[in-house]
DNA sequence: CACCATGTTCCTTG
DNA sequence: CCAAGGAACATGGT
């Protein structure tokens, strides 16, 4: 489910469920999801820890956790591609591909991934060696035109590397592109400093506005219908007219919003990209 | 059976 | 040592 904006809108509507509550159990169904934890630390560091605030490094989730001893504990999380988290009340049964749940009592806080490619664990080792959040002020333009000039790969295969800017997946980078006027091809280095601005700007546009557009979907996370639903591209629930979410990201053949040619699609790193070959030099 | 899918990590190759 | 490319992880949808 994640990109930043799917998981900035998962830390807000967490934090305030969370917070306080004290876990009685942790049932972990997929070892592989907690590594390189084993199932017993998890169980036995978090028996009694009660959740503190929530808040987003990346993609991922991190958790803060006082021990009964009162000794501080940091939980980190991240979706993979299919990861969901959410509140499920106690009396009903863990969905199917449930990997991690914890007993807060009345509810259980699930983590629920199908492929299982998602992480839970206490090792904060993976938050190491990540760049600058791109809606911080360390996201700065001068460093980022600078790192554009020192890399040679194609623009569209840096922004999905995390050391460049974290956050952008592979929806958010074809959007920026797109807004940026830059073909997703094109080399790092020969990224002008207007188109370099122009990227940057783009970058933070479409990941705040994506995050606003989830508040405002007002999600029902708190399961029954199965949690907090991935807004990404799913199609979505009626209501919301909002139906062009995305200026090219899954939209081969259709007309571009600005200039009507066919949206184009192409492989880059085993990735779908696309964008308008007019649009986009 | 074919191909597609929001991500990261590890391994090979050059 | 570094960069780039590919495979792997695992499951489901169309």
């Amino acid at each position: 489910m994640p990109e930043l904006p799917e998981v900035e809108v998962l830390v807000r509507h967490l934090g305030p469920e969370l917070r306080g509550r004290c876990i009685q159990a942790v049932e972990v169904l997929a070892p592989r999801t907690v590594r390189p934890d084993s199932p017993e630390t998890l169980r036995s560091r978090l028996h009694q820890a009660v959740f503190g605030p929530i808040t987003r490094r990346a993609k991922f989730l991190c958790f803060q956790l006082t021990r009964p001893t009162g000794e501080p504990l940091q939980l980190v999380g991240h979706l993979g591609m299919t990861g969901r988290m959410f509140l499920l009340p106690g009396d009903r049964p863990l969905p199917k591909h449930t990997v991690v749940a914890f007993d807060l009592g009345s509810d259980r806080f699930v983590f629920e991934d199908t492929r299982r490619f998602g992480r839970l664990t206490l090792d904060t080792s993976v938050l190491d060696g990540l760049g600058p959040e791109p809606l911080s002020e360390d996201f700065q333009l001068e460093t980022f035109r600078k790192a554009l000039r020192a890399r040679s790969q194609p623009i569209k295969v840096a922004l999905l590397d995390q050391s460049l800017v974290v956050g952008v997946g592979n929806i958010y980078a074809n959007e920026a592109l797109y807004h940026a006027g830059i073909h997703p091809r094109r080399r790092c280095h020969s990224i002008r400093q207007d188109e370099a601005r122009d990227l940057h700007s783009a970058i933070r546009r479409v990941l705040s506005e994506a995050i606003e557009r989830g508040e405002r979907l007002s999600l029902d996370f708190r399961a029954g219908t199965g949690g907090l639903f991935y807004y990404g591209t799913s199609s979505e629930t009626a209501g919301d007219p909002d139906a062009e979410r995305f200026a090219v990201y899954g939209r081969e053949g259709e007309p571009c919003l600005k200039c009507g040619s066919p949206i184009r699609r192409l492989v880059q790193v085993q990735r779908s990209t696309f964008f308008c070959q007019k649009c986009q030099r």
